[in-house]
DNA sequence: CTGAAAGCGCTTACAG
DNA sequence: CTGAAAGCGCTTACAG
């Protein structure tokens, strides 16, 4: 491969002027400059990447560290993902993709040998453990979720209990007053899902407030026991008019299971999810939802990570922050069936 | 951060001890051996990554190329991402994932600037733009897909073919003579998506050859298409007794297609898809399928690429190499309905 | 069994 | 506006 080097000589300049004219760090003559760019098109010359992150102890690269707990619905991870990787790109940085099953071990290492210039943590459970290799990191970090402790680093999170109050406002709105909830996996609080309790406990305190009554169930993750719920469910629902999903893997299966019942929404009951527009489209749901909106938690954390990594002055201290949600109407709710 | 020279230091060695002992390239005394562990353990020491790779000429990352056309599933993607990160780092390699939208221009980029030992491109396509950039890389390659051209490096796909007529000889032999088969969407031929054709026009011929009939539909994107789709192919099904459905997006909508209709599949219909065991769980699919082995896919194409990169000698020729599929009984498929 | 030194390919103060 | 040189932190022939 061409180095600099070939790119100099052939340029007729020395090293230095080759990697000025690159980085556009000091003024080049408008002459010398046009003989660089001809000779970097003509030998097809690219910096080595290494040779640059050594000397200037930087990669451009961001180290996307995701997490895949058992009981996890996986077609919701890659919502994530896609946005981060190419918001990533569009600020000029590359995502090194890091899947290991051990990852307190994968982030010190990736960390400690300087292979990117921050971090970004998806899923962060409530004590997760690899916050401590993170707090020990000395690049920047950013991730997708909801830490226990004080971060250091940024956190992005949908603000769950806004979410739930948005939902049971609506259906108190409609005129319901006994609703079944749905959470998530009753493993994901073991494993520190934050989101399942903020988002039950607040929807149940609202309830409450509301004078409403609210059945709650935990989802399963698995078919049949996904169906053998909801058949559960559907059928000592008893007087409760709404239906307030908040798990993927059970609300992908409930089109199959109303119609299995009989069932049609909003006309013999109103369904509210809660799941990404993308979600939904993928998996034709046609319920109305709170929106999750993954690619803009993603996206969020990249950006403040870029500044970061920028060494931008001025930033905000690092903070969880919490995204509104949106209630999405797909008409799946109405007045409670008589 | 601790340098190899501040172990050195403090086991009282020099550097060249210090990268022997952690490569083991040559013998070092058992004395030495352990001063050095203990130094390393004490700095928390590990190798600067651009470094090693300036020395070595090796990064041990390999450039994970992703490719999202429209149209396509993208909860589908996952699946062949997931095994491809867990087997590259089983045998010691970092994935660098690119989604960037311009293909050819981030392949160059990444391969010429030496950021990854070998290149494994995913859902590669007849004609595929990656191709001309994939052939001018100086860094092995590997493939998950069909290329049209000669490819130089090693291309993993299943065997539609083989696939189609295990299909459609299974419905023979449980008497049906008229069948619908679903593909995918048409857009999908335009982008070079060679499995199209070969499982359609396998199917055909092999259906043909049996003295079956079958109609043969493209398959919708979105929703609300795919459901309207289903409603047209079901009620216009005539004399068909059998379903197949090779389109990730349509068989995941087929559930509540046929609930909708008030049909069960076998009773009133035979089903066959062509998912995999995973997509199957998560989308609740109760249908005999014939596996597309995703994993299976993603896993083979990085064990070559991992043999290229260390230069094993003795390996076959790059080729295009096929899985054989399997049909994977969910009792979706009996007798023709009288 | 171990060390001194060259070299990998860049960037960037230092000089002019 | 440009060049010579040091330095980033490793690895690996070369010597002993």
């Amino acid at each position: 491969m061409a180095t600099i080097g070939d790119v100099a000589r052939a340029a007729g300049v020395s090293r230095s002027t080759v990697s000025y004219a690159l980085s556009g760090k000091r003024s080049i003559s408008e002459d010398t400059r046009l003989r660089i760019q001809e000779s970097i098109a003509q030998l097809g010359f690219t910096p080595h990447a290494g040779a640059r992150a050594l000397a200037t102890a930087q990669t451009r690269i961001i180290g996307l560290f995701v997490q895949f707990l058992e009981a996890e619905f996986p077609p919701a991870m890659l919502q994530y993902v896609l946005p981060i990787s190419d918001a990533a790109r569009e600020h000029g940085y590359d995502v090194l993709m890091v899947t290991d099953p051990d990852g307190p071990a994968a982030l010190q290492r990736i960390s400690q040998s300087g292979m990117v210039d921050g971090l970004l943590l998806l899923n962060v459970a409530h004590h997760d453990v690899r916050l401590p290799a993170l707090r020990a990191a000395r690049q920047p970090s950013s991730m997708v979720g909801f830490p226990g402790e004080a971060p250091g680093s940024d956190a992005f999170d949908l603000d769950f209990e806004a979410s739930a109050r948005l939902i049971v406002d609506h259906l108190h709105g409609l005129g319901h007053r006994s609703i079944v909830s749905v959470s998530p996996q009753r493993q994901m609080i073991e494993r520190g899902g934050a989101y399942v309790w903020r988002f039950r406990d607040a929807a149940l305190e609202r309830a409450g407030e509301l004078g409403m009554r609210i059945r709650p169930y935990y989802g399963e993750t698995q078919q049949p026991a996904i169906r053998e719920l909801w058949h559960e469910i559907l059928d000592q629902r008893a007087d409760a008019t709404a239906l307030v999903v908040h798990n993927d893997a059970m609300v992908a299966a409930l089109p199959s299971a109303l119609t299995a019942h009989g069932l049609a929404a909003p006309d013999d009951l109103s369904v509210v999810g809660m799941f990404s527009a993308e979600f939904g489209r993928e998996f034709s749901l046609p319920f109305t939802s709170a929106e999750t909106a993954p690619d803009t938690l993603g996206r969020r954390a990249v950006e403040i990570l870029v500044r970061r990594m920028a060494g931008e002055e001025g930033l905000p201290d690092p903070a969880v922050r919490f995204i509104e949600p949106a209630l999405v109407d797909r008409g799946s709710t109405g007045a409670p069936a008589a």
